[in-house]
DNA sequence: TTTGGTTCGATAATGATTTTCAGTAAGGAG
DNA sequence: CTCCTTACTGAAAATCATTATCGAACCAAA
């Protein structure tokens, strides 16, 4: 029935966001799309995205400043270590913490528990500031 | 010398904030003002909440659905476990984890480390899930 | 080629937060 | 208490990321 269609649009987002390390917002996407030369609007980059993401492909990480950027990530569950100059991520997970922080949430009463855990830092390639 | 004044703004702001126990956006805690006979500006509110995030006296927190909330916390460093049904709040420190975190950073050469983790789920108080 | 659904993308709309800026008032000086 | 300086207030306009519209472009199949 409703099946997903492949086009061009949808591929050179994938790729260009394939060629990064770090996350991305879709109007920083768009515009490094644009200034290399593809021809295409920014509606479809956010749609090309919100696919991705849904899809599991990639992850979704929505800031203080209200922007949201992306990333393609590993399918497994995993949290990230982010540079805050260069934008640099690292995929992590760490073992007995999903468990620990579960078992709080249950010993506080609450059901269902999901987390979100995320470490910011200056890389090594980066100046300190 | 860029010093505060004191206003029944600020102070209705404070006590406002302080009666609820989760947390809560600017634009809810002023219509409930509002609701409640208190004639202040949105804006007022904005820079009131502002103001105790910058001084220490309130943690801001902006959701995936780029909405900033607010609520009084104590002073000491901590994380949140919060109700997703009805807002409840409650803070908590996991003893092990800071260093866990720190310890894997450095590991990966990052410097100057912050994280942010935050608990999801449902309250003992809030049916079903 | 015709057909019917999917995708595109320019543009308008949304909605939270910020900026403006003229009028108000806190609070220290005298 | 009165004056002054200047932070504060708030209605309205400006920002800005993201979403909704909707006609045109596209594609696969009949
Ligand atoms: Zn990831
Ligand atoms: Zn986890
Ligand atoms: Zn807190
Ligand atoms: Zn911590």
């Amino acid at each position: 029935m409703t099946q997903k269609r492949s086009t061009w649009q949808k591929v050179a987002v994938r790729e260009e966001l394939g060629e990064r390390s770090g996350f991305i917002s879709a109007q920083q996407l768009h515009a490094e799309m644009v200034a290399a030369g593809q021809k295409l609007g920014l509606t479809t980059v956010y749609r090309a995205l919100t696919d991705m993401v849904e899809s599991g492909e990639a992850d979704a990480l929505t800031g203080s400043d209200g922007e949201t950027r992306y990333r393609i990530c590993g399918q497994e569950h995993h949290h990230h270590l982010i540079c805050n100059v260069c934008g640099k991520t690292v995929e992590f997970e760490l073992p007995g913490f999903e468990a620990a922080t579960k078992a709080l949430a249950l010993s506080h009463g609450f059901q269902e528990v999901s987390h979100s855990i995320e470490l910011f830092g200056t890389c090594s390639d980066c100046p300190r500031g």
